[in-house]
DNA sequence: TGGCGGATGTCACAGACTGACATGACTCAC
DNA sequence: GTGAGTCATGTCAGTCTGTGACATCCGCCA
């Protein structure tokens, strides 16, 4: 299976560059195309032009393709938590985090179809699950940092994703009249008052 | 693998009865004597004295085993719910449900080897989580039949599980001090602060 | 020139699950 | 009591996921 191919330099290589990319995309048009678990990893390393073995080499297993970014989402909320103002109270911090999130949350199309792969597939909805859980494990971590005590800490943390994982909902199937972050600052709002009243 | 056995009333029988119970038992003590992911479904069903067919007929997978009991505390918490009374607001409905699952967790020692376990194996964790997350689909189920609208089902519920899982969690670290439901009780409170604050 | 490291391939295999069919004890209608 | 049907289980063959061990070959560097 050694594709011999052109390099911009005019280089022989022995294999087209970017195999994780390549396996990604493939994954993600076969899950579509034929459904998630009709597709087997020998399909998509045949699109993507490599062998199983590479694919499991990028990826921890089948489901893994669809979580690429989600390391990258935890980083930049407990990031958001750790610089919110030293006077905000927990849930603003929790708050500031979930504005943060609006940067990623761009490609309304790619999202809706990726969620759509989700949806379908229980295993992946357990897999989206504690990916949703490790981001409430680094809030919880990154409120501790600014003197946060439990259960205060957990409870803000959880209550977050909550509005985190209802939000992003709310946006893929509201289109584009409103983006992620309004509807994020919007039901922390409702929420203080379900939690006042 | 025929096993005939005497049965109490003396007439022969092709197979042991109880094979779930059995299978259940064999999958608990292997999981603790040697690890979840050390366990093969073969290693079950031998000894529980049944093929490996019969493990797959009764349980969908090899976690399964361990979320046996989840539909009854649906349930459980479902009819709370709605069982509330027709005044009680949103959060002090779902106090409620919390309150009924006290039923359910009496055998600390049970709760917290089956918890050892659980936390030993993240595909375990993830079984976990979305059992945690039937539980709040059917609590917004409860909650709409009680008329309570969206987004604020879904934040009552979401908010609700949340306290339940960090009761449960209490509850089994702190041992014998205070009782599944009183921790609850308490955090719900701890909650209307941190949210009023 | 020759050795080294990195990305990939090849192979062999264990283990989870599934579908199709076989078996034999029980049960019920007649 | 006999024959048909049902139920729990067994048997078997197979697919697919995921992993470990080792081979290959390119590009780089001394």
């Amino acid at each position: 299976m050694s594709v011999a191919v052109i390099k911009y330099d005019g280089r022989m290589t022995r294999w087209q560059p970017d195999s994780r990319g390549r396996l990604s995309k493939a994954a993600t048009e076969l899950y579509l195309e034929r459904g998630f678990s009709q597709t087997t990893v020998a399909q998509i390393a045949e699109r993507a032009g490599v062998t199983e073995r590479t694919f499991f080499r990028y990826f921890a297993d089948k489901r893994e393709v669809l979580f690429d970014g989600s390391s990258r989402l935890q980083e930049l909320m407990a990031d958001a938590v750790i610089n919110a103002p030293a006077t905000a109270r927990p849930l603003d911090a929790v708050g500031a985090a979930l504005d943060a999130c609006g940067a990623v949350f761009v490609d309304l199309e790619y999202s809706q179809s990726r969620q759509a792969i989700i949806d379908s597939d229980p295993s992946l909805q357990e897999r989206e699950l504690i990916k949703r859980d490790r981001l409430v494990g680094a809030i919880v971590h990154a409120l501790q940092a600014r003197g946060v005590t439990e259960p205060t800490a957990s409870l803000a943390a959880q209550t977050g994703i909550g509005i985190f994982h209802v939000a992003f909902a709310t946006w893929l199937a509201e289109g584009t009249t409103r983006s992620y972050s309004e509807i994020a600052r919007d039901l922390l709002t409702e929420l203080r008052t379900v939690a006042a009243a």
